[in-house]
DNA sequence: ATCAACATACCGACTAGTTGGTATGGTGTC
DNA sequence: GACACCATACCAACTAGTCGGTATGTTGAT
């Protein structure tokens, strides 16, 4: 399996500007030659992408040390800017952390238009098609495949109320994201035991965020590939299909 | 449902001398007045009670905030003992975790061994015992049932591998405590898809730990409940008692 | 039993280094 | 030239870990 989401480039959608009151054309000039290109003023990086790569650095190093391991400084050198243009973009290292979890949303949106399985005419082989893909990303170094949200969400539900509500909020899309199908297949198909469809689209994300947990204590996906069948096996059966 | 396992309190069995090579009788002194005693000379705590309590804090403080937020001198504020009295005990903040992480799997011990369930003669009925009682742990505030290995392994799994090794290792412990009852089960009454013990045990954990995620994001149990819930409906089809 | 000799448990002020955040100055673009 | 954008130098607060010292046992020879 070749699927994968990307991880450390830039976020794939972003045709909502950040959160911004007045950005203008700023958004359209978004192309981040990474440190490679020719054409603009010598090595410079693009002015005005800064936010968008401490945005992506945070999701990277976050993803591997925790929020509260993770310094200000270290998302800078990450991201190749300094520390002035950090403290420009947001008011606060909590602040970011807020706008990261916003930006993570973003990022996981294709996971629900581009892939091929979201153009199957069954709304089960949709969600089914669904957790396949999220099995093909079980793979490779556990940072790249592992939730950003998730993994704040445990160093600030109970001390950051406001990265908590960012993180929920971005969990919660996923969970609405994943509904409609759900519903369609239950209209469709049936279910047993009357299971409701944001239900199940949460034990989806728990399952997720669970086998990711497992996987960080081996530091291998495996054991998270098996989890992740185990729920493909339940939805099957929920669905008679089993 | 008033089940609940031992949070604030000191490790329920405290059998093996803490890993210390000549400890002696001194285990058998500890008696741990919490500072409300009269007899033992004044309000001073009991001799000996300083690892255990500073253990008992990690495990408290580190659920709460996560372990990179968590301070060396807020651990031992918590435990009331001094930031001498931690380092004569522990050579470094990590070592603590270390230690703390093996405290942990003591601490989870009595689940498999007091409730009324594990005494039924069914191994199906002792597991789906078991679930019932997991489920009945999900209530009150979520930094009082959630994993302390779950949430420290986020934040060691790329920078600590003693860390992480130790959490592996108590999460293993209780996928091992869990699959003889599973086997038994399986080889009275058959399973689905030749699911393998081990394997579902793994999968109950991972549902435990994702569901303690969830919990996070909303700061209530209930979510997570319903996980645990869907978990239970899968066990109960695998075995065909869906 | 007694007491020296030793071991363990604990105390709390101190330090070297790190961290989030600030103050201020430069630079390109409209 | 005004403003957004970014760089550099800096700081006050905080953190893990140290260290000299005290208190409370334990042991074994007498």
């Amino acid at each position: 399996m070749l699927i994968r989401m990307p991880t450390n480039e830039s976020p794939p959608i972003p045709s909502k500007p950040p959160r911004r009151a007045a950005r203008g054309a700023a958004a359209a000039a978004r192309i981040v030659p990474s440190a490679g290109g020719g054409a603009p003023s010598r090595g410079r990086a693009a002015r005005g992408s800064a936010r968008d790569k401490l945005i992506a650095a945070a999701h990277q190093t976050v993803r591997r040390k925790g929020y509260a391991a993770t310094t200000v400084d270290e998302i800078c050198a990450v991201a190749g800017v300094t520390k002035g243009a950090f403290f420009h973009h947001f008011a606060s290292k909590d602040a970011l952390a807020v706008a990261a979890a916003e930006g993570w949303t973003e990022r996981a949106r294709p996971m629900f238009e581009l892939p091929p399985h979201t153009k199957l005419g069954d709304p089960l082989d949709r969600l089914l098609g669904h957790i396949d893909f999220r099995l093909a990303m079980l793979d490779g170094p556990v940072e790249d495949f592992t939730c950003f949200v998730g993994t704040m969400v445990q160093e600030a539900y109970a001390t950051n109320d406001a990265i908590r509500a960012a993180c929920e909020a971005s969990i919660t899309a996923y969970c609405e994201a994943l509904t409609p199908d759900i519903e369609a297949a239950i209209a469709r198909h049936g279910i047993s035991h009357g299971v409701g469809a944001m239900s199940l689209a949460r034990h989806v994300q728990a399952v997720l965020q669970g086998a990711f947990i497992m996987a960080k204590t081996t530091n291998d996906a495996a054991i998270a590939r098996d989890s992740v069948t185990h729920l493909k096996r339940y939805i099957l059966m929920l669905f008679s299909r089993g």
